[in-house]
DNA sequence: ATGTCATAGAAGCTATGA
């Protein structure tokens, strides 16, 4: 099974390539973020044509994430985070799928730093750290996945100086995706590509993706279950390079239907040696 | 500070968020 996530950056704007993505991909679940459409404009019927149903928060003009299936019922479980620090911003969708309960979510960006859009996002992360907990005591097949705006580690970031104030590097938020992954969710990009330098977003700006001065901050994290059926994941990074692109590439993992004995889990960072 | 996009409304440009 292949399961990806994608910031869109306006699901009917960029409609196009999501389609073309798509069919070219064939991921079976799909979760997006930052449709800024509201609900009632979601292109429903143009994912239906591809043979995904969906489920999806939308927002006016900002936000807004989906999950979509083509293998099987989409059975939502909430939306919006237990006492979420703001219901009115779509950033949560949560839903068993296939066995497996997919938690879709878009991060605040948080930046300027310091300010309240920096501690919005802290009280984000926070809630979502306790949520996070509470689903993987569970011992199901959990994915978290989505736009989480947190640059892991330097090797996520090709300028890590030039980044070091800035709200998707600060301290406090490193600090945070540490305590969250401690709980002992895999890192499914970092895991398959251990050393590698690997992007998942490339801003518009001073012509950042043909110079490969990217980030990575869309991340799919395993929980055990999962993790031991993690045969591969990767970044459709040619898709940025599409004319209308998102500022985001898909980032996808493929599972196997069952355990893979042979593999070793990745170990959290902290705890390597 | 800069740069590039999409969105919405004050509208055919400007403000905003990222």
């Amino acid at each position: 099974m292949k399961i990806a996530t994608y910031n869109v950056n306006g699901v009917n704007g960029r409609l196009p390539v999501l389609l073309r993505w798509l069919g070219e991909a064939e991921p079976d679940i799909v979760i997006l973020q930052e449709l800024k459409a509201s609900q009632e404009k979601f292109p429903r019927v143009e994912l239906a044509k591809l043979g995904y149903q969906a489920i999806w928060h939308g927002q006016k003009s900002w936000n807004g994430v989906a999950i979509l299936s083509r293998v099987g019922e989409i059975h939502e479980t909430r939306r919006g985070l237990p006492d979420d620090p703001d219901p009115m911003q779509s950033r949560y969708i949560e839903a068993a799928v296939n066995g497996i309960l997919i938690c879709g979510l878009y991060l605040p960006n948080g930046n300027p730093r310091p300010g309240p859009k920096f501690d919005y996002k802290l009280r984000w992360l926070d809630r979502l750290i306790e949520h996070a907990a509470t689903l993987f005591e569970t011992g199901l097949p959990v994915l978290l996945a989505g736009d989480f705006n947190v640059i892991p580690t330097e090797r996520d970031v090709c300028k890590p100086e030039r980044w070091r104030e800035d709200a998707l590097f600060a301290p406090e938020v490193r600090d945070a995706f540490v305590q969250l992954t401690s709980q002992g969710w895999t890192d499914a990009l970092r895991a398959v590509h251990l050393d590698e330098t690997i992007y998942t977003f490339w801003d518009y700006f001073r012509n950042a993706y043909a110079r490969n001065a990217g980030l990575r901050i869309d991340h799919l994290l395993l929980s055990p279950m999962l993790a031991g059926r993690l045969v591969d994941a990767q970044v459709d990074i040619h898709v940025r390079g599409w004319e209308k692109s998102s500022d985001h590439a898909p980032v996808w993992v493929m599972l196997s239907d069952e355990p893979l004995h042979t593999r070793k889990r990745a170990k959290p960072r902290h705890l390597a040696a």
